[in-house]
DNA sequence: TATATAATAACGGAAGTCGATATCGAAAGA
DNA sequence: TCTTTCGATATCGACTTCCGTTATTATATA
């Protein structure tokens, strides 16, 4: 669906999307990859899985699980550590993708 | 110098800014990778060259040999075809950056 | 206990990344 | 005209990342 360039792009910028979405609100694997569907973005569990193992490795999110339908949910919330580096990661990306538009 | 979800980012992002500045003016590796460097956004070689050469050979860039001082560059200029997806990725990109900061 | 389901985890080949090194081509000097 | 130098591009091997696929886990229901 969408070109490589975008695809690469999305690659680049998941680990910023992801802390985003997991500020807002608790988050998990199946949905968040549905979400980023039906905005037309394609990524494999394959990549995904290990992205939020490392996120959480490094301290910037925190998993719980729970039980839902009888269901075992692992969600991952931001910690303190992750909306500290998303602040500051969200300015620099912000730099660079403003020239782009010339701003 | 960078973290690494930036660096994530830069890597993401960074066919997207050669097309752009390629669009501008006229780029070639050494100057292109210094600019980058002055913003604080280190690559090596090793990915740079790689990126310039893929981008040429699906035709969203051209290259052109010139001596400059005694010296052989590459410059690399935006094609029709580079110009149409750089303007499409822009867009898209445009989307799913833009949620981070809730516009 | 068997089956279905929704979710996470792991595997392995392909592609990307990087630091380091090699190569290239023109100019300058002997 | 050989060789050195210099700015630049190209390549290499080791490592890491990416992803399609398969395996595993846990629970509900029959």
């Amino acid at each position: 669906m969408s070109n490589e360039l975008i695809h690469n792009f999305l690659l680049g910028f998941i680990k910023l999307h992801i802390l985003y979405h997991a500020q807002k609100e608790p988050i998990f694997g199946q949905e968040f990859k549905k979400e980023l569907k039906r905005h037309g973005y394609d990524i494999s569990f394959g990549t995904l899985y290990p992205i939020f193992h490392k996120l959480e490795n490094k301290g910037y999110l925190k998993s719980k699980q729970e039980n839902v339908n009888g269901k075992i949910r692992k969600y991952y919330f931001i910690t303190k550590k992750g909306e500290r580096i998303l602040k500051q990661s969200k300015n620099k990306a912000k730099e660079l993708f403003d020239e782009l538009f010339e701003k």
